[in-house]
This record gives C-alpha cells, sequence and structure tokens, in this order.
DNA sequence: CATGAATGAGTATTCATTCAT
DNA sequence: AATGAATGAATACTCATTCAT
C-alpha cells in the first residue's frame, strides 16, 4: 500500500531533494570534508535536525548521486547512440561521459573517487553495459577488431576516460576535458578498428 | 655562508628528516586529513612541539613526497631509457611507472590522488620531464608525428597512464597493472607515431 | 459522569495500554535514558505524536511501572500468605519476590534501580502494605517482637532482600537468588522473633 | 627512566588531579549521564580540550574512584579493627563502611552500581578480604559458627550492606545510613554467632 | 485521534596551534 | 632544540518537544 500524497507528504519529498541538492552543490565546490552538516541545513534553510531526519549521515548524501550518470545516460544519452558507425557512437558516448563530468564539479569527481569506491563501480554498471553494447555492436559488424574481447575493449576505454576525468578534477577542472576525452579516447578507439 | 656543520645541526637534520618520512608514510596510508600531527609526532617519536619547530603545518610535509617517484626514476629508470627505438623507451617509462605504482601499494595511491594533488601533475616535475624528452626526441628522429606538441603528447599520456593506476586503485589492486598499462600506453602512443 | 465506552474510546485506551507496554519493556531493558521516545513510539507502532498525545513525557512511562510486582503479588502470591506462622508467610514473600526477580532477568533488575528510584521503594507500594501486614499479624499474634515497630521491620527486611537481588544483578544473574534471598532474610527475620 | 620532576609536570599533575577531584564530585551530585564535560572542565577551571589530554572520556574518571574504599579501608580502618571480639571488628567494619558511602553522596553510589559492576565488585576484593580475615579469626576464636564458611558468610554479611548502601542511594540519602547499617548487619551477624 | 516533519539546544570528541619552560 | 600542557573553535550527531495537517 502506497503512502497517500498530500500536500505534506509533497513537502518533505522537496524538503528531502532540497537537501540532497543544497549538499551536492556543496561537496561539489568545497568537498566532503570540508562541509559541515551544518553548512548543508542552511543552505537548504532548515535545522540540522531536519537534516538528520532525512539522511543519517553525509556520506548518504552520496549515496543519492552515483545512479545520477547511470539516469542521465538512460534518460538523456542512449537515445543518441544511434549512428551506423560504432566510432560515431563511441564518440558521442565519451562526448556526453566528459559533458556530464563537468556537469557536477571537479570536487565531486574527486569525492567520487575518495569514497568508498566499490558502489561507484557498482552503480557504473549500467554505463559499462551501454558501452560494452556498443562495442558488440562495432565487432559484429566487422568495424571492430576481435583481437581483443567487447569486455576488454570496453575496460581500457573506460580506465583511459577515468584517467580524463581524473587529470581533470586533479588540475581543479582548469583543463579542457572535452578536448583531452576525443584525443584520448577518439585515438584509443583508433587501435581497436579493424 | 654555510652554518657549520656540527654534532647538533646533524641531528637536527635527521630529526627534520624522520619527521618527514613518518609523516609521509602516515599520510599515504590514511589520506592527509585523517592523520593528525600528534599521530605523525609520534610516530617520530618527537613531540607536536618539535613538529611545529619543523615544519609550520602538516600540509608542508606533502612538499616532501613528490619526488619520491621522481626519485626513483632519476636513481633507477632514466638509465635505462637508451633504447634506439622511442617507441621502446616509452615502454620501458611506463612499465617501470606501473612497477612504482606496483611497489607503493594502492591504498597510497589513492591517497595520492585524494590529497591535494595540483602538484602531482604539476608541470615541473622531472617526470614528466623525462617523458617530454623522450617523445621529443622521438619527433626529432621523425618516429612521433608533430601532428600535437610534445607536451601534449606527453600530457596524454600521461592522463592515460593516471587512468591505469586509478583503476587498480578502485578496484584495490586486483587489475593487473603491469598489463592494462602496457595496452593503453602501447596502443595510445601508436597512435602518434608516423 | 462517565465517558460512554465507544470502539474509539477503547480503541484509544488499547493503544494507551500498548505504549505503556512497549516503555516499560524497553526502559526494563536498556534504562530510561538509553531508550529514545521514537523508539518506544516506533516499538508500539504509533508515531511521536500519539505517545505525546497520552503521555507528557518519557518519565510519565515509569508511573506505571512499579504496579507490576505488585500486581503479581496481588494476583499471585496474596492468596498462598494464609500460613498460621508468621514466619512462614515471610519466607513465602520473600520466595516469590525471588522468583518475580528472577523472571525478570538482571538487566531490568538493574535498570530499575538505576532509574528514578524513589518510587520503587515509595511507602505506598503494594508489596510494602502486604509486609507490613504479615508483621503486623506476628506482632499481634506474639509471634514477633514489639521491639521495633513493624513498619521499621518491614523496612530492614526489604532492604535486606534488596540487597540480595542487587548481588544477582551484578553477578549477571550467576549467583544462587533463591537461597541467598532465604539465608539472608530468613537470619534477619529470626532475629525479630520473641 | 622516570620522569623529572620539574615545575611544570608537578602542576599537570595537579591539573589532572584536580579534573578528577571536579568531576568525581559533580558526578557525585548530579549523576554521570547529568554532568557534561564542559560542566567538569569549567569546574576545574580548565578547557575542554585539557580534560580529554588527561582524561579519554567521562567513564575514565570514574575508573579513578573505586580504589578509594581500598584505600580509605587499607589506610584508615583496618588499624581499627583490633578489638578482641569479632563482633566488635565487624561492627566497626560496617561502621566505616557506611562512613565512607556518606562521604561519597548518594549519587556517586548510585552511580557505582550502574557503571560495568564487573570493576567494583573487582575493586572490592581488598575490603572483601579484610571481612572475610575478620569472619575467619572468629571462627577460630569459636565465637562465630561454623554452620557456614567464613566466605558465604561475608558473602551474606557483604550483600545485607549493599542493600542498606542500595536503600539509601535510592531514597536520596534520606534514610540514616548508619543505624540502618547497624540493625541490618548487626542483626543478620548475631545469626552467625554460636 | 493520529501523524510525522521540523526544530534547535545540547553533547562528546577532535585537533591544529601556541607558548612557557 | 625540544617539550608537552593547554587551548577553544569546530563538528557530527541526538533527542525531547512542538504543531500544522
Amino acid at each position: 500500500m502506497n503512502k497517500k500524497v498530500t500536500s505534506r507528504t509533497l513537502k518533505a519529498l522537496e524538503t528531502r531533494k532540497n537537501i540532497l541538492e543544497c549538499g551536492i552543490r556543496l561537496i561539489g565546490e568545497k568537498g566532503i570534508d570540508k562541509v559541515s552538516i551544518e553548512e548543508i541545513a542552511k543552505a537548504a534553510g532548515v535545522s540540522v535536525g531536519t537534516f538528520y531526519y532525512y539522511y543519517p549521515s553525509k556520506k548518504e548524501l552520496l549515496q543519492g548521486m552515483p545512479w545520477r550518470i547511470d539516469k542521465y545516460f538512460e534518460q538523456e544519452v542512449v537515445e543518441k547512440l544511434t549512428a551506423e558507425s560504432c566510432a560515431e557512437n563511441i564518440k558521442t558516448f565519451f562526448y556526453y561521459y566528459a559533458r556530464h563530468t563537468k556537469m557536477h564539479g571537479w570536487q565531486i569527481i574527486k569525492n567520487l573517487f575518495i569514497t568508498d569506491t566499490a558502489f561507484v563501480i557498482s552503480d557504473k554498471r549500467y554505463l559499462q553495459l551501454v558501452l560494452l553494447d556498443l562495442v558488440n555492436k562495432g565487432q559484429n559488424s566487422g568495424e571492430v577488431s576481435c583481437g581483443l574481447s567487447a569486455k576488454q575493449i570496453m575496460r581500457l576505454m573506460l580506465i583511459a576516460a577515468h584517467g580524463v576525468v581524473l587529470d581533470w578534477a586533479m588540475v581543479r577542472g582548469k583543463s579542457n576535458v572535452f578536448t583531452d576525452m576525443q584525443e584520448v579516447t577518439g585515438r584509443l578507439f583508433n587501435s581497436f578498428l579493424v
């Protein structure tokens, strides 16, 4: 039985969401260890008690974030991966990867790497599946070499992409993540073409 | 005018060095924000007062850290980068990069990325100069394309290598950093050959 | 004028009782300062608001607790205190005292002593009246000395009994509360016989 | 090698002792859960930081207390237990037991029972040995019956005494712990005389 | 009657930093 | 040079209580 939707539950949902968003923004700006709960609460216009009413700790806030890249890809990117050429789709894939990265600020990227990374990886599963699918199709169409398994190729591509994102986070957003991404993944992917 | 070297100044230097090494080790293991001055002082067998006598703050300690990979390369690797072929030298370079990474454990690598990392990738680092030099030579000898500047190539190569190392740290040392490194950097570098 | 008993008031009474019982149980298990209102409310399956509707504070709940041993005595023990000899009845009394103690576990006993304990030993308690009555009868029948008032004797007996129970709680239920109770109260009571 | 005793170490010791004493007093007055560290620190005229410099937590403070009854008996009471008659010594013993109790306030007694009781018992070991010795002597001299072992007698006596102290703590120091102690332990001990 | 979102004062604990010795 | 006692601001987290719905 679902909870009834009343003006109260609606407002509560909004509060919850508001806290999440303010928290993510602040963490993104300053890093998780440099933002206090009080700061987040104040930014969201609620009391610390309210923060804890919705989230048992600061870390929980981060849990609300990472699915976003999955969601982002699921809702906005996948539909654009319909080019004939595999290379084209791969290019699109990593373009949006870079885009998503930039949307969230370099601090948050760094924090994603910091916090227990296991879940970051697991939450990226969807992403991996999409990329794997692209590679598979490329191999089936004869565009991509079968020298390495699709899974291996996917891994190597993501590793390189992570490098780009990390570099961008390390120089505090001062590098051009789009061109770097394109250069690195583009060149690497070329090595997998027949 | 140099200070006279007395037994006293000698001991002081040793104390200073000792603090540095313990601090670096602890920071590497636990991350800079998770190590207190007291902890470092205790590990070094001195008092907190002594710590502050030598270092104005914890961050100053970090300045002492990045040499290490540079030292490693300076003392043990550079002499091996004498192959005719640039590609060969690049391969050697990243082989030792992976080796150095593995030597230090994934925990330390992860923390290296976490802690204020700007300087890790800073232009001035010896490591980068070595790689830059290799690329330059490759371009001069006509082995490497001049489509991109040597500096750009160096950056892209290091970005990819960082991706490999990061992945290795993220899976807690369970991937094969040697083969991954070779695959990624090897394939990427091929794209720079004429 | 009594309130009409409707299904609504009935349910309210039940809710009230339910909160009391869950509260008592939890307080008994964990101690009053270690149980939150929310915890009690959750255990009782109601909201915190409902808790406050029925009880102005946590402490009010405690008022509901001490009946229990009184209830136990009223419902199950008193009817057995019908021996001719006062000493016999006293023995029975403390046997059931020990029995009740053991039934509730040492944790609860310890917490009973901890939490605001004044009322536990309050003059008004049914238990004490029963014991007082027994002593009175003993004095009237000439079995018990009148050197001390019945009330004094009752107090001293209970004090000793509390010592036994406390000891049992302190050794985490590892002593034999029955034999200890009998030894201590039996011997002490002998001193009041003529 | 002992630490050198300088004016600094001396002052430090005093600070430590001062914190302990203020803490014990406050806990005794208000109960451990009702006293904050800040309160203790303020009472001792130091900062919270200083409190933590000396004691890792509030509980540690309690650890500093209970040996006191042992010390108290060792230093001030034992020398007075030299009467010919065992009964007389027992009386003296429990007189000082009551005295020590009263010296510390009922709150602290209650707290002793609350906090992990294991150490209370263990810290009373000395006390038990002294009492055991008294009983043994009484049995040897034929004053005390050998119907129960000396150890058993000691246990029962202490159990009763605990009851008195507990009662006193429960009524917040409003009973007369001296007369109660004498009545209860005196009468009980009589039952062990031949 | 009942709910549960919201509050905010209160508390334990940490830690970089100072400074008299 | 070296010490370590002392500081106090900062911070995560708890919980009794209120009140609009």
